[in-house]
DNA sequence: GAGTTTGAAACT
DNA sequence: CAGTTTCAAACTC
């Protein structure tokens, strides 16, 4: 298998087109791939030659011929995606793989656009500072050797091990150039020879090669075995000395270490975990996004790998409280049914149910920040706030036009006439907005607040009873389908808009109240969100802040369901009470929602009032 | 930036 | 295969 594998025969024999020769661990998760270069995967061989070239990058600009084989076929080496750093390395950072580039029956090493000059000694640029590392989560150019002694021929060397020439390195007496491509290719040799497994992945072990090996559990867990094993005896598997630890997975039963630290549920490992963690605000701000976007699970939040090993210690599930990550997690999973039923707003959505649900203690998953602050009462209560905007909006425009339209033809005709009119206009606007109330109190009554309830209530009610356009524009993400189903036509239409807008003598004016209604209910809706968005801000500089206060015991008020701090709970409960009078200075929230009531005609809205979460009754809007 | 520590690679 | 040395990265100060 080996030899069929390219491992045997670096250079590879029978090569034939353009294949990926390692993918190595490119999971996408953050960590700096280093040693990893060594992790070249030519199990991989016989891929299909899209695939291949898929999974080379932009970021190839290393791409430089590295062996030359007897049968046509050459290595190239090319940089390649960011291989996962452990869950203490933020940033990506491209990895090395390499293309068996086809031949054409000459032994001169091919030249290559991107091959540097060669390079005796390099200038000294950023020692130990891999190229490759990044900071503030951009890529930066591939690692840099500081060899001084292995001319860069021997597996010491990085650039070397990674198969890939010397570029922008600082290392002396560099031989790993083109000009030096016979020593070069000679140091190959001698090192296959040591060791026919050189140059192949170091993780991995399945002969699909390394990605197939590491398998991702879905929270950004990495599943895989070092082909060798770590031989650590004092770092305790838990620095970067260790390859395991830096390929980002657990100690595997081929380690042979001592003190070894790196496994599921070691105590010392979670710390730095942690630690690490609570330091840095791109993996807060990483856990944010994962979870308001739902795109959380594999790559997008680094988390421990799962146990692989062990040697002398169980595992300590109650360990993991001490996370705050994972106890977030873990409260996740209790608060899941709670937060569910704000699918849009709130927590992201399945993946992170899923993984909460399927994976195992160690596991976690990620909320929103918002998703303590929104309850389904608050968006049952946006709702009615701006089918009242809605239906004021519709109203102020009715009177509008039937005052002008008073104006134009008032003049002939009789007083009298016009007041009957009048009243009768006034009669159907106050059935107008009476209809629009018994729309928000019909949801309220119904208690049915999750979204998917919602629009199975929107479809009856529209069935019942006709709907402001405002309303109708509030479901409109549920319930497109049945609303538009249920228009048939363009007197279903105006069948469905509420009797204010029914009211209107013409269509053009119905239009017209329409695009005002969903002006004013879309501003004002936005103008909801991007409070909410500065309200998640606050809450995740808030988290941030308590976070790096290393008290992880403290956090617990702060993450999962407990995250109640006075801000944000006045904020939520602001939130709650809508354009209450509190004389203090309303949070932001408060501002959100009274910012929707206030501009609206105040003497119109509603008083509704419902027991809170803790039972007390209080005004909301 | 210099010095130390560490563990893989190389060597015996 | 085991022990030692070499080496360069990781780490510390």
């Amino acid at each position: 298998m080996e030899k069929s594998e390219g491992g045997d025969s670096f250079p590879p024999n029978k090569g034939q087109s353009e294949v990926v020769v390692s993918s190595t661990v490119g999971t996408g998760v953050d960590f700096p791939a280093k040693k990893l270069a060594r992790q070249l995967d030519f199990t991989v061989f016989g891929q299909s030659p899209a695939a291949a070239v898929t999974a080379v990058t932009e970021q190839s600009q290393k791409i430089q011929p590295l062996v030359m084989t007897t049968s046509g076929t050459q290595i190239v080496p090319v940089k390649l995606t960011p291989v996962q750093r452990p869950q203490l390395q933020p940033p990506p950072q491209p990895q090395q793989h390499m293309v068996l580039m086809p031949m054409k029956q000459t032994a001169v090493p091919p030249t290559h656009p991107s091959i540097r000059p060669p390079k005796p000694e390099s200038p000294r640029a950023r020692p130990r500072q891999s190229a490759s590392e990044v900071k503030d989560g951009t890529p930066k150019k591939q690692k840099q050797c500081n060899c001084k002694h292995s001319r860069c021929l021997k597996l010491y060397c990085e650039c070397f091990a990674s198969g890939v020439y010397c570029d922008g390195c600082n290392c002396n007496n560099c031989h790993n150039n083109v000009e030096n491509e016979p020593a070069r290719r000679e140091a190959v040799e001698a090192t296959l020879e040591r060791n026919p497994h050189a140059f192949r992945p170091k993780i991995a072990s399945s002969p699909h090669g390394a990605r197939d090996n590491k398998e991702e559990t879905g929270d950004g867990l990495v599943l895989a075995k070092h082909n060798k094993g770590c031989h650590c005896k004092k770092s305790g598997c838990l620095k970067k000395y260790c390859e395991c630890f830096q390929a980002n997975i657990l100690c595997s039963e081929n380690c042979k270490c001592m003190d070894c630290k790196n496994f599921e549920g070691s105590e010392e490992r979670q710390a730095l975990f942690h630690g690490d963690h609570a330091n840095n605000m791109a993996y807060l701000q990483q856990a944010a996004n994962a979870a308001i976007t739902g795109a959380i699970g594999s790559s997008g939040y680094g988390s421990p790998p799962v146990n692989r090993k062990r040697k002398s210690q169980e595992l300590f599930f109650a360990s993991t409280i001490k996370d705050p990550v994972h106890r977030h997690g873990q409260l996740q999973q209790g608060n899941h049914i709670k937060s569910s039923v704000l699918p849009s707003l709130s927590s992201s959505p399945g993946p992170c149910v899923g993984n909460a649900t399927t994976v195992g203690p160690s596991k976690f998953t990620y909320r929103s920040l918002l998703e303590d602050l929104i309850q389904p009462q608050d968006l049952k209560e946006l709702c009615s706030v701006l089918v009242v905007y809605s239906g004021e909006a519709a109203k102020m425009l009715a009177d509008e036009k039937d005052a002008s339209k008073k104006q134009a033809e008032g003049q002939t005709e009789a007083s009298l006439a016009s007041s009957t009119q009048e009243r009768v206009q006034n009669q159907k606007d106050s059935g107008s907005e009476k209809d629009m109330l018994d729309c928000c109190s019909s949801g309220d009554q119904g208690e049915k607040i999750s979204m998917e309830e919602s629009s199975l209530d929107g479809a009856d009610v529209s069935k019942r009873r006709p709907m402001s356009p405002g309303t109708l524009a509030l479901m409109c993400d549920e319930s497109d389908t049945m609303f538009a189903a249920a228009i048939t036509s363009p007197n279903d239409l105006a069948t469905l808009g509420c009797n204010t807008s029914s009211q209107l003598p013409h269509g053009q004016g119905m239009t017209e109240t329409y695009a005002e209604q969903e002006r004013i209910v879309l501003t004002k809706f936005r103008d909801c969100l991007n409070r909410l968005v500065t309200l998640g801000e606050i809450k995740e500089k808030k988290c941030s802040s308590m976070v790096r206060g290393i008290d992880f015991v403290d956090q617990k008020d702060m993450i999962g369901n407990g995250f109640t701090t006075t801000e944000m709970r006045n904020q939520h409960d602001s939130f709650n009470n809508g354009v209450s009078n509190s004389p203090l200075p309303q949070p932001r929230t408060t501002q959100m929602f009274s910012s929707v009531a206030t501009t609206a005609n105040n003497n119109a809205l509603p008083k509704v009032h419902r027991p809170d979460e803790n039972g007390d009754v209080k005004p909301t809007i």
